[in-house]
DNA sequence: AAGCTAGTCAACCGCGTTGTA
DNA sequence: GTACAACGCGGTTGACTAGCT
C-alpha cells in the first residue's frame, strides 16, 4: 500500500480544488526533495506539474523551507540562540524572517512558534522584557549621541563656511574633513527619516499618552506601552515594510 | 483509566511585494 | 502604466501530545 493510499484511508490529505491539504506524507516529501535536487529552489508552481505532486506552490515552498531543507537544524534551540532571538526581537520586532537570517539552520516559522510559546506569555514580567527595554534604551541613546555629534560637526562646518566667506585667510587652512561615518542602523528607522521624525516628534512634541517629556523613564514606559495599545491593530503594518507609518510595537521598529 | 487542559509545531491563509509580459 | 503570477512574510489554526486531576 502506498503512503498516499494509507493517508487517504486515515482521512489525511483533503482534496480542495484539486490540491491536497494537510500533513505531508513521506512519498510527497520524497517527490519534493527529488524535484529540488533536479531543478533547484524556486518555480514552486511548476512542482505539481513536473514532480506530480497534488500540492500547490505555496505549500511546496513552505514544506521545503520549514522542514525539508538539508541545512536545517533539528532539535531544541540552544540558550545562545535563545539569547540572540531575544536581542534581535528587541531590535526588529516580529520580523521573523530577518531574525531567522541571523540563526543559520533555523526557520522563521520555528522562531515565531518558539517566541510565542516561550516568551510572549512572560513578556511583561520577565527579565527578558527588562533586557529588551534596556537594549532599546541603549540603542536610542547611542543614536541620539551620534545625531548630536553629526549636528555639531555640521554646525562647525557651516560656521567655517560663513567665516571663510568673510575671512580670506581661513581658506588657506585645510578643508574640513568629510566625515564618512559608517553608521550602522541601531534600529530600522534610521534608514528612513520619516521614522526618525516620528520618534523625534513624539519626544519633542509629546504624544497623547506620553506624560512627561523631561521624565525619561516615563517616555520609555509610554513608548513601550504603545506595543500593547497599538500593536494588535497594527500588525499588518508590522508585516509590510511600508515606510509611511511606523509600527508602534517597539519604539525602534 | 479517563477526561481535561495547556503546550507545541506543522500547515494554512491572507496580504504585500516583486518580477514580467 | 497596468495586469497578472509568483513569491515571501507574519498571523492564525488545528492536530497531536504530555502532564495533571
Amino acid at each position: 500500500m502506498s503512503w498516499e493510499m494509507m493517508a487517504q484511508q486515515l482521512g489525511w490529505g483533503i482534496i480542495d480544488e484539486g490540491w491536497r491539504k494537510g500533513p505531508w506524507i513521506a512519498e510527497e516529501d520524497h517527490k519534493l526533495i527529488e524535484y529540488v535536487k533536479l531543478h533547484g529552489e524556486g518555480r514552486w508552481n511548476s512542482v505539481c506539474r513536473i514532480a506530480g505532486l497534488k500540492r500547490n506552490g505555496k505549500s511546496c515552498r513552505l514544506r521545503w523551507v520549514n522542514y525539508l531543507r538539508p541545512d536545517l537544524k533539528k532539535g531544541q534551540l540552544t540558550p545562545q540562540e535563545e539569547k540572540i532571538i531575544v536581542e534581535l526581537h528587541a531590535r526588529w520586532g516580529n520580523r521573523w524572517s530577518t531574525i531567522a537570517r541571523s540563526l543559520p539552520g533555523r526557520t522563521d516559522n520555528e522562531i515565531k512558534n518558539y517566541w510565542r510559546t516561550h516568551f510572549k506569555k512572560k513578556t511583561k514580567s520577565s527579565e527578558n522584557f527588562s533586557r529588551a527595554r534596556l537594549l532599546r534604551k541603549q540603542q536610542f541613546q547611542q543614536q541620539q549621541q551620534l545625531h548630536q555629534q553629526q549636528l555639531q560637526l555640521q554646525n562647525q562646518f557651516d560656521m567655517r563656511k560663513i567665516v571663510s566667506s568673510s575671512d580670506e585667510s581661513l581658506n588657506r587652512q585645510p578643508p574640513m574633513p568629510l566625515v564618512k561615518q559608517n553608521i550602522v542602523p541601531a534600529y530600522p528607522f534610521s534608514a528612513n527619516q520619516e521614522h526618525d521624525g516620528f520618534l523625534c516628534s513624539l519626544i519633542n512634541n509629546g504624544y497623547p499618552s506620553v506624560p512627561e517629556v523631561s521624565n525619561e523613564a516615563n517616555i520609555w514606559d509610554a513608548l513601550w506601552n504603545l506595543d500593547d495599545v497599538h500593536g494588535a491593530s497594527n500588525t499588518s503594518m508590522a508585516m509590510s515594510n511600508k515606510p509611511n507609518l511606523p509600527t508602534y510595537s517597539a519604539p525602534f521598529y
